[in-house]
DNA sequence: GCCGTTTTCGGCCCGACTGTTTTCAGTCG
């Protein structure tokens, strides 16, 4: 087992821990754990062997021993144990975030597939739409045998209080987390699959297409045997003479009609994404060093990664001072020779309170990638927000604004500001939006990349990674540009390393 | 869950800056 795989674990286990509303002390314990196993030098298994887990930082007796369980394992039966007693209501969670979310149902899905009488099992509802966050989690099950799924349903430790309603269960998860369970036999699952899935008004309006063109029922009524039989979803929207509309976009958000008019986006696809342009090390407040970043993008397979570390202004975060950048930048050039991958030299620049950039132009001059961010001054009127976001988008070298809006989900509000004037001041500028894919953030959202793809303006879906692990969440700013009709074109770094530094520095040679 | 002791439980990253300052809690990643 690599070290990155006992890293991961540990990361699943303090997200489901959060689920359930446990300390935040101790969940960040279990996050300082993964990254400092995720960061080791040598194999996780000879520390085990030598019995010095305890002397790496962060990790003490009880967790020593969650790891060694893992590595000798490979699994963690702490989240077994975890309290099969339902939480009470105020320590439920009420919105999920997507990462949540799909951690969960990774992590549930192989028990509910092993269950007796089960036979196939998918996540749908919301969390199939990938929405930013989810309210539960509702998962689709194929039953070879009713009476027996229902049963063994009903007998898993971790579900409490299952109420049912013909064949569909409402319950509780001991992680925190109200599920719906639909089950249907095999031969309704992909009608049932498409049923749960889409938004309401979707599913309407598809299924009386459907009717219109073929005078068939769609929707299932509950108890009663269907007479369609359909072996994918593709066969579903091709009674509509439709092609496939994609779960994301199943929202009715012009989605059908884009289809019927046959301009519906061949949307972006993890397979197209070529490199991310945003990530921090340990040089500013990353906890990982450059070598062990660059390594964890190589093995995703990228062809770049842009360093893009703190500015000078953000103290708290080990900012670089212009010494230091250019101390980075030679570092980064000593390290090139040795990957085979791209590694660009950046920077993540305040965008200071008066709209000002936190670097001076012939510096920015000699980086790579330049992102801009706000990073202080949130509570400006909306007027000067404005003004500041604009006037840092003015400057030739910003080529793309890092989390426009500013927003936590569940913590904080996006900062006031003229989105429709950020838009028009990036398209006329020629710089791009990021889509940040950090869980929380998902900014910009998938409704302002919508409207960036429609002004013409180029996204760059980033992670802002503090460490090796959360390169991954690549996937949920790639799930909010799908939702934001994106395609593979209407994305900055789905390019080839060979084009994608022309692409950046476009902007500049008009100047 | 870890840590560091005032050895048994309370606090828990970092530090500069802000503010219709009065003296420190809140803010930023």
């Amino acid at each position: 087992m690599r070290n990155r795989d006992v890293a991961e674990m540990l990361e699943r286990a303090g997200r489901i821990l959060s689920l359930r509303g446990e300390n935040r002390y101790r969940i960040r314990a279990y996050q300082k754990a993964a990254r400092a196993v995720v960061s080791l030098d040598e194999g996780i298994d000879v520390v085990v062997k030598e019995k010095r887990l305890q002397q790496l930082e962060g990790v003490g007796s009880a967790l020593a021993e969650k790891i060694q369980e893992i590595v000798e394992t490979g699994t963690l039966s702490m989240l077994e144990r975890i309290e099969t007693v339902s939480l009470p209501p105020t320590k439920m969670n009420r919105t999920i975030l997507l990462a949540s979310a799909l951690t969960f149902s990774t992590e549930l899905l192989p028990q509910l597939v092993a269950l007796p009488g089960v036979t196939q099992v998918q996540v749908v509802g919301e969390a199939r739409r990938r929405r930013e966050t989810v309210t539960g989690l509702e998962f689709a099950l194929a039953v070879s045998d009713m009476a027996e799924a229902k049963e063994s349903l009903g007998a898993h430790k971790h579900l409490h209080s299952c109420r049912w309603e013909d064949n569909k269960c409402f319950t509780v998860h001991s992680f925190g987390i109200e599920i719906t369970f639909h089950l249907v036999v095999e031969e309704c699952f992909v009608q049932t699959l498409w049923q749960t899935t889409g938004s309401v008004t979707h599913v309407q309006k598809m299924a009386m297409i459907i009717k219109e063109k073929t005078g068939q029922q769609i929707m299932k009524v509950p108890g009663q045997s269907n007479a369609l039989q359909l072996l994918s979803e593709e066969e579903l929207y091709a009674l509509a003479n439709l092609p496939l509309i994609a779960p994301e976009l199943r929202e009715d958000g012009g989605e059908i009609e884009a289809a019927q008019a046959g301009q519906l986006p061949l949307l972006v696809d993890a397979a197209d994404y070529k490199g991310d342009l945003h990530i921090h090390t340990d040089w500013s407040d990353g906890a990982a060093s450059m070598k062990k970043m660059v390594e964890a993008a190589v093995e995703l397979g990228y062809e770049y990664v842009a360093i893009t570390d703190h500015s000078r202004s953000l103290k708290i975060a080990k900012g670089l001072s212009l010494e230091r950048l250019s101390q980075q930048q030679a570092f980064i050039k000593s390290l090139q020779d040795k990957y085979n991958i791209r590694i660009f030299s950046g920077i993540e620049v305040d965008i200071l309170d008066d709209g000002s950039i936190d670097a001076p132009n012939e510096v920015l001059a000699n980086l790579d990638v330049v992102i801009a961010s706000v990073h202080s001054a949130f509570r400006q009127s909306r007027a000067k927000m404005t003004t500041r976001i604009c006037r840092a988008m003015q400057n030739p070298y910003v080529q793309i604004l890092g989390h426009a809006t500013g927003r936590l989900l569940g913590k904080r509000e996006p900062y006031e500001v003229d989105m429709a004037e950020v838009l028009r001041v990036a398209a006329m500028t020629g710089t791009s939006l990021e889509i940040n894919s950090s869980p929380d953030r998902l900014d910009i959202n998938d409704s302002v990349a919508r409207r960036a793809k429609d002004a013409g303006i180029a996204v760059a879906i980033n992670t802002d990674a503090h460490s090796q692990l959360e390169l991954a969440n690549m996937l949920l700013g790639l799930a909010m540009a799908r939702r934001g009709w994106l395609e593979k074109k209407d994305v900055l770094n789905t390019s080839s390393a060979q084009d994608i530094l022309a692409i950046l520095q476009k902007k500049r040679r008009k100047h």
